[in-house]
RNA sequence: GGCGGCGUAGCUCAGUUGGCUAGAGCAUUCGGUUCAUACCCGAAGUGUCCGGGGUUCAAAUCCCUGCGCCGCCA
């Protein structure tokens, strides 16, 4: 049978900052059903990369002192190392400042202004000189710029638009035809009533910078984000260099998403598609949010969750178990450090890794580590390999639906019966039982079995894991895994040694409180702010938050991290003692308003009475910042 | 404001076209087991299915309404 081919992309994400858990579960998504189609036996491109250009590109690079290029490459090296951690295997990663998008945008471009869908007007827009930012009337606040707040002033600026709304019915009837084009179904709906109100031009290009791609025959103009970025897809096709490649690979069978940019991808990709006549991507997956704490992820907010931390902590393959297993694709999923842990001890340590390590157990003490296969069959064995069967059929069907949760449920259903299987057999009875030794090798070996069977199941999802599996069961670790092994019965030759290891997955103690550091209240990792019990708003009020002024500060003798500071809360002074030294200087903190708990009870630092705190943000990476309130009067009340 | 969705056990959620005694996992309690990572197996639960009306022999499911939360509206 000939193989199918399968294309699959993430976005390409914006390299102005660093990547969270919100990025890597979508990649490692991607990465679990590249990893499943290669398992069924497709030919797959799995492609992810970065959309490099832009404006707010320009200004940071400009910020740092380097060129926008090398500002990003460094940006995307982390990216790379996210990826590599993370066990991610895409195929290609491309950047939108390769010359290959270069070529493929302006070729796309050219065409479309040749055809007449790409046109010159002039926008018009309220325009925000500090933000150097155009908005319309309508997403004003107040009147005013939404960034930040400053008025704005009427501006045109001559554009090139692409005449998106010519092509409303042709978008509709391509809908009508694929019903399954956008999932989930909800976004679908959403996309189409959108779309009913009517689709107005849009405009494809600016002159306010330069860091993009030049429209070819107007260089002033640089293509604007959303045209320039979403033909990455068809260019890692090889739509211009390769059309060998391009006839097998397009059109693209997944582009999975955030649910925030499914109109880019289920709207405007495809009207540009169809515009130059190529076809269109069979499927857009809008997938979920991850909640933070029941709280949406937000650089302001502060609880950005930084997956290296936790890889570095838990290790890849458990946080790919939680995101795929925990959240639904589609709906947002909680992310909780606690929840984290909590399937890392019930499904990987106690289910999985205690049914691998209590089997090779066995298998060592009750057979001097040897698997032999015999075939001394009860009830058991029976419903056992009833159940592989079952759960192969239904594992395959959920993953073939994008339902990854639900085929990890079949898995795990599969592992709990083989735990219950062992108490059922009781081999450790069998291997006293004088003409037991049948039954035993016949239990050992069907343990055996699923534990292998598992393994290459759970391999899209957990491909180290599966390969440590494989090595304790003795079996060498094949060049890819296959899904007609774990459709297959009885491989493990009789008479294979095993090589019994540690657990692959410890428990993970909960640490009680962790000791308390006074001097740095502030330094826990974003990641150990789980587990915040509630507070009401009357227990807040209980605390006294003040914008102090620094009056002095001066290093505390004998100590590195601790400063002395003297401070007015509004008609009184106070000292106190602040571990931040690593990170100010104390002649910068004189004059600064900061926000400080004013009724913390004394403590002795360094034999200096210290009453009260100040407040500072630190990110767990070195980086500390004091809260300030710039301005307000020493005293201000702060809630 | 317009359109759409959601509200089920302590927690996270499943409940197909109305037909159960309303379920699963985790957490909790109790019992068993000793191969195993205090693990595994078994048992026990607990529910105004958001509130209030209505349709029906029958409503978590359909209709109306109130409350709360969420999404889309360049």
């Amino acid at each position: 049978m000939a193989k199918k081919n399968f294309y699959i992309t993430t976005p390409i994400y914006y390299p102005s900052d660093k990547l969270h858990i919100g990025h890597a579960y979508c990649t490692t998504v991607a990465d679990a059903i590249a990893r499943y189609r290669r398992l069924v036996g497709d030919n797959v491109l799995f492609v992810t990369g970065s959309d490099e250009h832009g404006q707010k590109i320009q200004r940071k690079a400009e910020e740092n002192g380097l060129s926008p290029l090398e500002y990003v490459t460094g940006i995307v090296e982390n990216f790379k190392l996210l990826w590599e951690k993370l066990g991610i295997s895409y195929d290609d990663f491309i950047r939108t400042s390769e010359d290959r998008q270069h070529k493929t945008v302006q070729y796309f471009f050219q065409k479309l202004y040749d055809q007449g869908d790409i046109y010159k007007s002039v926008y018009e827009g309220k325009y925000c000189t500090p933000c150097e930012a155009f908005w319309l009337e309508r997403q004003l606040v107040d009147g005013k710029c939404p960034d930040c707040g400053r008025p704005v002033e009427d501006m045109q600026e001559e554009s090139y638009f692409f005449r998106m709304s010519a092509y409303a019915d042709r978008w509709f009837k391509f809908i009508e035809e694929n019903p399954d084009f956008i999932q989930p179904a909800s976004r679908r709906n959403e996309m189409i009533n959108f779309v009913k109100q009517g689709l107005e031009d849009l405009c494809v290009s600016r002159t306010t910078f330069d860091w993009g791609i030049p429209v070819p025959f107007d260089s002033k103009h640089i293509i604007y984000v959303w045209f320039d970025a979403v033909i990455n897809y068809i260019t890692a096709a090889g739509f211009m260099d390769d059309r060998e490649k391009y006839k097998t690979f397009w059109p693209c069978d997944i582009h999975l998403v955030g649910k925030e940019i499914v109109r880019f991808h289920s709207i405007i990709w495809p009207v540009m598609l169809m515009a130059m006549g190529e076809p269109l991507p069979k499927k857009v997956y809008g997938h979920g949010w991850l909640i933070v704490e029941g709280d949406k992820m937000s650089k302001s907010k502060g609880n950005v969750v930084d997956p290296l931390l936790l890889i570095e902590e838990f290790g890849a393959d458990a946080i790919r178990y939680f995101l795929l297993r925990e959240v639904t694709l589609g709906q947002d999923g909680n992310f909780s450090r606690d929840a984290l842990i909590n399937r890392i001890n019930a499904d990987l340590a106690n289910d999985l890794g205690n049914l691998l390590h209590r089997s090779v157990s066995m298998i060592e003490r009750f057979n001097q580590g040897v698997i032999y296969k015999a075939e001394e069959l009860t009830q058991f064995e029976e419903q056992l390999r009833e159940l592989v069967k079952e759960t192969v059929a239904t594992y395959e069907q959920h993953m073939d639906n994008l339902e990854i949760n639900e085929a990890l449920k079949a898995v795990w259903a599969l592992i709990s019966r083989s735990n219950k299987y062992i108490d059922e057999t009781g081999p450790w009875a069998l291997a006293k039982k004088p003409g037991g030794k049948g039954r035993l090798d016949t239990v050992l070996y069907h343990l055996a079995e699923v534990i292998r069977v598992v393994a290459v199941l759970t391999s899209p999802f957990m491909p180290v894991t599966s390969k440590k599996i494989f090595d304790q069961l003795g079996l060498p670790n094949p060049e890819a895994f296959v899904l007609s092994d774990a459709q297959r019965w009885a491989v493990i030759p009789s008479g294979t040694p095993i090589a019994k290891g540690e657990p692959i997955f410890p428990r993970i103690e909960i640490k009680e409180d962790t000791v308390e550091e006074p001097v740095k209240p502030a330094a826990k990792k974003p990641a150990e702010q789980s587990a915040v019990e509630e507070v009401t708003i009357d227990e807040f009020a209980r605390i006294e938050l003040r914008v102090a002024r620094v009056l002095a500060a001066e290093k505390v003798e004998k100590a590195d991290k601790l400063l002395k500071l003297t401070v007015d809360i509004g008609g009184a002074e106070r000292t106190i003692i602040s571990g931040i030294a690593l990170h100010y200087q104390p002649e910068e903190l004189v004059g600064r308003d900061v926000v400080m708990i004013v009724n913390l009870k004394e403590a002795k630092i360094r034999g200096i009475a210290s009453r009260g705190m100040i407040l500072a943000a630190s990110d767990g990476e070195g980086r500390l910042q004091v809260v300030e309130a710039p301005g307000m009067a020493a005293g201000s009340k702060v809630k």
